[in-house]
DNA sequence: GAATTTATTAGACACTTGCCTCATTGTCCG
DNA sequence: CGGACAATGAGGCAAGTGTCTAATAAATTC
């Protein structure tokens, strides 16, 4: 986003011998927006080369193949969202509930949980159903999500009936993903805010004292 | 499944006809299968005809296209999971407890969470995003079942910090959207009876007295 | 048993997609 | 300055897809 000049405009790919990184993060991005509004069955190679207003052939120059282009914009979606994530409970503090605020928040931020994101984010979901490859990432990913929020979780003080750690983990963790999941499917039903409440509310009551 | 004369079935002839409902269900059945193994992207006109073991001129004559072959499978889906959760609340007696056990034991029958119909599932959440269609099946089943789940959560006895009746169906929904999503992540991580209990204990804890 | 209906197949058409190759443009370095 | 080389565009090709039409074969009817 730096200051080009009007009639430079072509200017934008800066070109180093190395990776041109700007061109190769514009068709990422491009690929997530093309997943959230034409779902995995329209967004194609050529389509989201259309989209990015250059031409098909230049996919090739810089992806092995489309599923590629897929895969390494879901592995940087996956970056992104740990990382977003991490940032909020590292700037939340050192009190847990705070943490955990900061957390569901950070989830239910407009920045990722746009139904746009969201639907990308399924569309991924889905190919790592039958994609072995995808299918890693999302595992890691998991796993990386729930050992920060079991981090988190972990430090909040017990109430006298507070379950197993897996058990409160588990079940933060999917009342998250469901109102994830609402928000996706009707935006106006469950707005964010109500979804950040629901979600402290829950894990309240798990370790009420 | 109906009865074939021996040899027909030996000398396999090319054109086995059919009655047209069977054919017709036929075709819904193998759509569903095809989706979850081929994901949305695979799950074409023409390989649905190919696994159905038709040829794809066939497809034509049952629907009008591929697409309303796809809306199709979703609405009777829909319908299906309605009456088999519908169905499981009456047969669990007149205890509300009961009852919601029941639906919970009901979405997570292994009929209904397998992982390769959950699948299915998630793709026709996506052709919801892009498509009005799609989207009113959608919506329409998200409402009846939201109104089954609070006809019985309604009915729970309410203890003395029990939340409003429409955050403690949020929270029940979320919870079991939730587990649904991570039984399809990982068939492994969270066993079905798991997620029952999980479910249950979050109801318990939201009424309890 | 012939006539009619209809489930079913086969094939053609236009179109899209992924893959590839070659030409062109702009930039960098000697 | 001029060659080398990366970034980009344009187009061809095979394969796959959806739509349509015409031809077949099974079932039904008279």
């Amino acid at each position: 986003m730096t200051a080009t000049h009007p009639d430079a405009a072509q200017a934008k790919p800066r070109r180093t011998r190395q990776t041109p990184s700007v061109r190769r993060q514009d068709l990422l991005a491009v690929t997530v927006s093309c997943l959230a509004r034409l779902g995995p069955r329209g967004a194609t190679g050529r389509a989201i080369c259309r989209e990015a207003g250059v031409s098909h052939g230049l996919l090739r120059h810089y992806f092995r193949n489309p599923d590629n282009l897929l895969l390494e914009t879901y592995e940087q979606l996956c970056e992104q969202l740990l990382v977003w994530m991490t940032d909020a409970v590292a700037a939340s503090g050192d009190d847990p509930w705070a943490q955990l605020r900061g957390l569901f928040e950070a989830v239910f931020a407009a920045e990722w949980s746009s139904a746009d994101l969201i639907a990308a984010w399924m569309a991924f979901w889905q190919l790592a159903r039958s994609r072995e490859d995808f299918a890693e990432v999302s595992e890691s990913f998991n796993l990386r999500q729930r050992a920060l929020l079991q981090s988190v979780v972990g430090r909040l003080p017990q109430g006298p009936a507070t379950p197993p750690l897996a058990d409160a983990v588990a079940v933060i963790s999917a009342v998250m993903d469901g109102l994830w999941i609402e928000l996706f499917l009707s935006q106006a039903r469950t707005p964010a805010d109500r979804c950040v409440a629901l979600c402290e509310a829950t894990a309240r009551r798990l370790f009420a004292g």
